[in-house]
DNA sequence: TTCCACTTTCCCATTCAACGGGAGTCGCGG
DNA sequence: CCGCGACTCCCGTTGAATGGGAAAGTGGAA
C-alpha cells in the first residue's frame, strides 16, 4: 500500500531505520537499529544491507552503522535552504568573531524552527541548540521571529495547539505569545530571556524578504544578564548584509 | 534479490532517484525524474510520491520535485566527516578573510576527493567544484595532498587505474604523480597549477592526524599567475589550527 | 476554438521480491 | 565451559510493489 497515509511501505521502513539516528546517537549495530525501528532482526540486518550497499549508510571499522556520507551528499542538492545558509555564513563569522558566544540561522520549517548553522564559541556555555535541530516555533527567539513574519494560518495552527514548555519561563499563553509576536513585528527583533533554558538569552532578528516575509532568522545565545543592546546592533547588521547576498544573486 | 551486487530492489531504486537530482539540476518533474532513472513512468510517480510522503523530496508550489530538507536533517547525523567540517570553519573563514578567492575543505572518501565546504569571494572567478563535489584524487591540489597520505593500497589502486585528464596540463603519468606525491610528503604541500582548470592554480595542505595521515585538505584556488607563498603561509597556519581543534575535543 | 504533446492520477491483475521465522556461527564475559 | 547477543544464511510464503493501460488535467501552437 505504497503511500497511503501510515501503513509501512519500503520508503517508510528506511527513513524509519534512518530516523533511529538522532544527534546524540551516530553509531549503533544493527541490532539496536531494527528494536529501535520495531523490525524484526532479520529484517533489520537485510535493509541496514541493502542500505550500506546503497551508500546510505556506512560501517565503522568493527560493524557498527553510521550514517553515510553519500546521504549527506545527496542532501547537498536540497539547494533552496543551502542557499540561505551559504549566503549567511560570513556575516555569521563576522556576529561570533564580535560576541563570542553562540550565533545561529534557522529557517521555519513543517511548523517548528530549524536550525541550519550554528557558530559556537569554545568557552561559551553549552546549550541545547544543534545544527539540524528543532525549537518549537513560540518557545526560542529564532521561532518567534519566524512566526511573527510567518503566514497567519501558520499563526492561527501554531496558537492553537497547546505550546509546550521548555523551561518554567516559556510563553505558554497564545494570548501572550500573539502580544509578543505583535511587538515583535513593530520592533523588528526579540529578546527571549530564559525562554528555552533559564540561564541563557535568545536575541533574534529577522532575515526579510521583499514581501513582509521572513526567510529565516538570525540570532544569538547571550548568558542570562547580558546586556542585548550591541548584540542587537551586531545581528542587525547581519541581517541587512544577508539580505543583499541573497538578493544579488537571482 | 535485496543486497545483491547490481539487480535493483526497492532500496537501489530510491537512490537512483535520488541521483537524478545534481548539484546543477535540483528541481525537475517526476516524469524527468522516471526517465533519467530509467523507470516506468507510472512506477516513477509512486515512488516520488513515497518519497514525498517520507519527507525525502518537496514539491514546490508547482508540482515540481526537489530534494527535501529532511534529508538534510537525517545526513547531518553522520557525524564524523561533519566534525571535521565544523573544528574547519573558522579557520578557513580567516583564510578567506585575508585571501578573497576560492577557501576549500576536503576528505578522502572512495578514491575521489570530496568537498566538504567551500567559502567564494564573489568578486572571485567562478571555478569548478562545489560544496558536496568531487574530483579526481591525482587531478587536484586537494587530492594530491590526500593522495600523498593516504593508505598505500588506496594510492596503489589510484595509480593503477587510468588517469583521467581535467585540463591539458592534468598530469596523467602514474611515474609523475608517484614522484608529485614524494615531494608532496616531503614538503608539506602541493602547489598545482592549471590540473583542474588551466586558468587557476590550486594550493593545498594536509590536516594531519597524529598517525601520519590525513584527515582533511585546506586548499585554496588562486589565479594562475598569483604568487603562492602568502598563501602557503595562511594554509599552514589554519591546517595547525584545525588540528589543534579536531584533538582538543576527544 | 481545436489539436497535440506531455504530465499526472487512477485502476487492477500478475508476480516476484521482500519478508521473517528459524537454525547455525562467531565472539565475548562470567 | 556455558550462555547471551550480534550477525549470517536459508527458504517457503505471501502480499506489496509493479507496470501496463486508460483517462483526466495542462498548456502551447495553430
Amino acid at each position: 500500500m505504497a503511500n497511503s497515509p501510515s501503513g509501512d511501505s519500503v520508503t517508510e521502513r528506511l527513513v524509519r531505520v534512518l530516523e533511529t539516528f538522532t544527534p546524540t546517537r551516530t553509531v549503533q549495530s544493527a541490532a539496536d537499529i531494527g528494536r529501535r525501528a520495531g523490525l524484526p532482526s532479520s529484517s533489520a540486518h537485510r535493509i541496514v544491507g541493502d542500505l550500506v550497499a546503497a551508500g546510505l549508510l556506512e560501517r565503522d571499522d568493527e560493524g557498527r552503522v553510521r550514517v553515510g556520507l553519500r546521504l549527506w551528499e545527496l542532501a547537498t542538492r536540497s539547494s533552496h535552504a543551502l542557499r540561505v545558509r551559504q549566503a549567511a555564513l560570513p556575516a555569521m563569522e563576522r556576529v561570533q568573531a564580535r560576541l563570542r558566544e553562540h550565533t545561529q540561522l534557522a529557517i521555519l520549517e513543517q511548523d517548528e524552527a530549524l536550525f541550519l548553522e550554528r557558530l559556537s564559541d569554545p568557552h561559551a556555555g553549552a546549550n541545547i541548540t544543534r545544527i539540524a535541530g528543532r525549537l518549537p516555533l513560540h518557545a526560542s527567539s529564532s521561532g518567534l521571529v519566524l512566526l511573527a513574519f510567518a503566514d497567519a494560518t501558520v499563526q492561527e495552527r501554531v496558537l492553537s495547539r497547546p505550546l509546550r514548555r521548555l523551561s518554567p519561563e516559556t510563553p505558554t499563553d497564545p494570548a501572550a505569545v500573539r502580544r509578543t509576536l505583535a511587538e515583535v513585528r513593530r520592533l523588528g527583533h526579540v529578546v527571549a530571556p530564559g525562554y528555552v533554558e533559564t540561564v541563557s538569552t535568545g536575541i533574534a532578528v529577522p532575515v526579510r524578504d521583499g514581501l513582509g516575509g521572513a526567510v529565516a532568522a538570525l540570532s544569538v545565545v547571550l548568558p542570562r544578564d547580558a546586556i542585548p543592546g550591541p548584540a542587537l546592533a551586531e545581528l542587525r547588521r547581519a541581517a541587512a548584509e544577508v539580505e543583499r547576498a541573497l538578493s544579488a544573486r537571482a
